[in-house]
Formats: C-alpha cells, sequence, structure tokens
DNA sequence: TATGAATGAGTATTCATTCAT
DNA sequence: GATGAATGAATACTCATTCAT
C-alpha cells in the first residue's frame, strides 16, 4: 500500500518554513524550505498544493499552538478580570518564549496570502476569550462598541507589550503585569 | 550624483511608490512604479540609488505628513489630557483619511528593508507628543515603564482604533472617542 | 516483467488516455492518465514502460480500431471504384463519429514519441486499400509515382473532408461524397 | 534615447525558435532559444511578452514568406489553371526548400497556442489563391461545397506531395506536375 | 540627465519515473 | 501485482539594476 504520508515531514516541512519565514521573511523560497526540511524539492508540494496552502496551514498551526497553552483554563469562580489575566499572560509569556513563531504569526497575519476563512477559523480557537471580553467590556467606556474591539485591542496592546520583554527579559513579570493593567483599565473604566 | 534636478519627479516617484505599494504590496516593481510616475525605469534610480532607498525615504515622507498634520498643537493651557486628545484624533483622522497612506507605513514599519536608523529618525519628529505621554504615564500603573512603552500602546491602540473606524465610517467620531478614553485610562489609571 | 495480469485495466488505461490526450493534448500528465483510468500511478507503468510505450502502443490500438471498422469488405465483383468508394466512406464516417480518436491519432501521428516502426505496423493494416489505389491509379495522371503517394493524397483529402464534416454534419453524406469524387478524380484522371 | 530595440535581435530570436522548434519540437525552452539567437535568457522576453506571442508572431511570419514568394503572379491573362499551377508550383518549392519551416509552420498549425485570430489574419495573405479556387471549382463535382473545402484540400494535397518530394528530390519537378494534375482534376472534374 | 533595452539570477510548480511498503 | 510518496531536473517568466545612447 505504498509509504503513507509521513506526519513528520508535514511537520519538518512546517517547522523549516517557521525557520525560515522568521529569518528571511515570508519570501522565503520553497526550495530552501524544503531543503531545511530534508525533503526533495517537489516533496514539499505533496504535503501541500501551493505556497499559499503552506501559509494557510502555517497559520492555524501557529494559532492552535498558541490555543494550545491557554487550554489549563483558570478555575471559573476565578473572577473575570483573572481570568483575563490569566490569558493575557499565557498569550505574553508565548511570545516572549517564541518571538520567531510570534514574528511569522503576525507577518502571516498581515499577507494577503492567508485567506479570510483561514483567519476566521483562526479566530475561532478564542471565542472563550471573545466572551471574556465582551463581559468585561460592558461596564467600561468601550460599551458601545462592537466586541471585536475589546480582541483587537487585547491584541494590540499584548503585542506592544511583547515588544518591550523582548528588550528587556529581566523584567518580564513587571511589564507583563503592567500590560494587562492597562488593558484592563482600557477596557473597564469608564 | 549630485542633487537631481527636478523635485517633481521626486514626488510623482514617492507618490507613485506609494499608490502602487498600496494596491500591490512592498513587492511591486521599480519598473511599474516609474511607469506610473511618468518617468523611465532608469530615472527612478537616479532619484533613489535603490529600491531599499526608495522605500526608507518613503517611510520618512509619510510620517512626515503625519507630523505636519499635527503642527498646530492646541494652545498649552489646555491641559495634559486635551493635548493627547488633540494628537489622538489627528492620528486617528489621518489614517480613516488616508487608509493607503496609513497600510503603506504599516507595511513599511514591518519591513526589514527599513532601516534602524531610518525608524528612528522617524520616531524623533513626535518627541512633543512622546514628551506629553510620558508627563501622562507617571501617575498610572504604567509609571515604572520606559517612555516608549506609552508610545507603543498609543499608536497600537490607535491602529486598532483606526481598523474599526474603516468598517464603520458613520460612527468615526464616537470610536475615535472611545479608543481614545480607553489609551487615556490605560495610561493613566493605577 | 511478465504479462501483466488484468487487460482490463490495460484498455482502461489506453481509454483514459485517449480521452486525456484528446482534451489536454499528448502533454497529459501520466499521473491525470492513471487516475482516469481508476489505477494507481505507479501501476501504469506496470502496463506500458513508459509513457512513449504507451503513446506507441496507444497510436497501433487506434489504427487496428479503423481498420476493424473496414473489415467487412464489400464483394470484390463490385469494381475498383466502388470498393475504393467503400473504404473512404468508412474511414470518413469513422472520424465524424470519433472525432476524438481522429484527433488523438493526428496527434501522435505528428508526434515524433511514435516511431518508424510503429507507424510502419500501423501501416501494414490497410495494405488492402493500398493495393486497391494502385491498381486505380494505374491509368490516370499518377501512373508514374510510387503508390505511397495515392495512399498519402487519399489520407490527406479524407482528413480535409473530415474537417469540414464537422462543421456541418447535416450535409455528412453529400460532403464525403463530393470527396471521394474529388479524391477519384485526382487518381484516375489524365 | 536609449538603446532602440534592435530588429536585428528580434529576428534572431524567431531564427534561433524556428531551428529549435524543428530540431525539438514546440517545446524547446525558451532559454535555450535565447540563448541560440545570442541574448540572455529575459531578453527575449523584452521581444515577447510571453512564448506563445512568440509562436504566434513566429507563425505570422512564415506565412508572410511564403506568401512572399508567390508576390510576383503570372500575367493574369495566363488563365486559371495557369495561375493555380504556378501558386501551387511556388508553394511546392518553398516547402522542399525549406523542410524546417513547412515542419514549424505545420506544427504551429496545429498547436492551440496560436489563436484563431492569427489563423485568420494567416489566411488572409492568401485571398487571391482562395479566389482563383473559388472560379476553379464552380463547374466541378465540389460546386456544392464551400470555397475553403477546395482550400483545404490544397493545402493537405499539396503537403503530401511535399512529403514525396522530399524523399525523392531528383523528380521534383515531375512529382509536383503529378501532384498538380492531380489536384486540378480534383477540383474541376464532374 | 534621461532613457529603456539588456541582463541573468531567482521562483513556484510540474511530471515521468522509481521504489519502499 | 498494486500502490502512491518521493524525487529533482526542467520551465516560463520576473525584476532590480546597469549602461549604451
Amino acid at each position: 500500500m505504498a509509504r503513507p504520508r509521513s506526519e513528520d515531514k508535514r511537520q519538518a516541512i512546517l517547522q523549516a518554513a517557521t525557520r525560515l519565514f522568521a529569518e528571511e521573511g515570508l519570501n522565503a523560497p520553497t526550495a530552501r524550505i524544503a531543503k531545511a526540511a530534508g525533503v526533495a524539492e517537489g516533496t514539499l508540494f505533496t504535503y501541500f498544493a501551493s505556497k499559499d496552502e503552506l501559509m494557510n496551514r502555517l497559520y492555524l498551526e501557529l494559532k492552535g499552538g498558541l490555543r494550545a497553552e491557554m487550554a489549563p483554563a483558570p478555575p471559573v469562580q476565578a473572577g473575570l478580570r483573572e481570568q483575563l489575566r490569566h490569558a493575557w499572560h499565557i498569550y505574553v509569556r508565548w511570545g516572549a518564549a517564541h518571538p520567531d513563531l510570534r514574528q511569522v504569526l503576525a507577518q502571516l497575519g498581515l499577507s494577503d496570502r492567508v485567506s479570510e476563512a483561514t483567519r476566521a477559523e483562526g479566530m475561532q480557537a478564542f471565542c472563550d476569550v471573545a466572551l471574556l471580553l465582551q463581559t468585561a467590556m460592558a461596564q467600561g467606556g468601550l460599551r458601545r462598541q462592537p466586541p471585536a474591539f475589546a480582541a483587537a485591542l487585547m491584541g494590540a496592546m499584548a503585542e506592544a507589550t511583547m515588544d518591550f520583554l523582548a528588550r528587556e527579559p529581566a523584567q518580564a513579570d513587571s511589564t507583563s503585569e503592567a500590560g494587562f493593567t492597562a488593558f484592563w483599565n482600557a477596557l473597564t473604566q469608564g
């Protein structure tokens, strides 16, 4: 029954793509990605029909990885603030721990080669966080804005925070905390 | 090469670059930029030594344009909040009015073809705003963070706000105001 | 490799090749041919050692199919003209009825991937017609030309006739007849 | 004013294409064509926007060359048969003298990469011959067929004749004459 | 200075064929 | 025998930059 398609190789290609996209940008040639993954040029295209598909899959893979980190949510009784704080710190720590993944995810997010559908699918994984945000913003100055606004602010502020973490890793925890406080205030203050 | 003759042509190239970068991304070919500017392919390179230089110059040009909009600052006696509010609204309105410029500026800001030096130079123009921010954050939860953190937050939050303005232009003013309130709270609340 | 197992599969591959060559030209990939035949990519190569061999076999298969149509020859006493007329109409009708086979046969006939040997073998099947031609041309203006010349003329004129049949199928019979008359005149007139 | 586009290079590319198409078929790579023409790979594309355009232009160029040979038509008073005979011999001799051009023209004529428009344009050059054919067929067995039928027959029969010329060049004149007689009989006999 | 033809390295993708399963 | 994953050479076309005019 012929060799089955190897999940190992698929992962190797995705990892190689991540590394090369981080190092050289999204223009990194598929030939080099394949080589870095230890497969032949043509093999890449048995796993991903085109470079675009590779990019879309990688986007989902990275989003999924981040999502997985968030899996062990805090006890529900922890209160709204605590739950959001938990999500924030995981997000920020993930970005600090994996600057390459973060960078590639950001690049992919901006590229028009990642489809609307892929973005939507990537978003879905975070609907529980979206729900928390919606509740939290209900009383503050943002109460008249669409829920997605809060999500956008959270993303933007967390990214800005990570940029600073990167520069001074020593004070990672306090910076992340400061960022969250700012975000919480933005979200909930009148 | 001495200063090129015609400032008009230089501007035409920069404008054509802006349009094409907006329409096709930073990969837009220099040949098409030149054509759109009404000059010959080779002429572009008498005004800008390379595509990279064109991109760096364009970055500064766009930042400068935004800066110019902010020029007529409000009376100093207006108070800190009012002055920042003024800057915020101008920034957000500029982005809403010129989505193409905003998009190109964002793309350039992320490209590694725009040098650190260029970025720094672009930042300088906004040192007065930076000063306001520094004062405003001195009392809030961000007081221990570097001043650039506040600037980064402002940029990130304003961009997120503009994204929403773009979707529902009817409520531009209230959305912008909500964004500013969120930002001010982030900046100044304990 | 001994004789491959399944004659069914061999035929399926030949038919799939015919269809795909007709639809996409001789560049149709073997992978797609295999898929259309309902076998695996590699299986194709257990039935035909290479794409070239597939093409050569298909050429003979198609020629053979045409030959088979001509099998029930008219009674010998029918006279020379009538016998040739019979062959002509069968040929032309076959082309009209199977435009895809005709097209593929023509493409293969022009391709240098079909060997001289294959062509010769394909020709042999029509030696009885060749004999008729030889007799018919013995008295006309072509009497000094090699017999193959008459065969070439017949093929060329019949093909041209079929092209016209294709455009106006309503008058198929009269067009075919006109073509034959022209051919007969070419062959036998002084 | 920069170097002007060089007609020499254009011709060199067309000739190189002719040679390589004759030697290797229409799949001959553009890179090799360029090299054979003595220009850089990319240069080919400043003269022809794509391989398809190169093929279409070459088709017209070859048709035009053949047409040019026919230019010095015989005196009109020569009579119908003589005029057609003149055209026939020029055509056949051209094919015999330039087997490569003939082969390439035939390949291009069959390729679907040569557009309908190009074919039509190529046909136009021969409208005077078409007129002769129309007159000649008016009385014979083909009188009810469309004029293009006669043209198709002429083309097909001339091509078949050239194939035989190629094999026995010694009797070129008599073979060509025999071919014409056959054609004339096909066209005009009842 | 302005022009645009010339260059050739660089890129995504295809495909006949092989071979491990 | 049958399968289909693996291979890597091959291909049309692009583009920043140079330089002859």
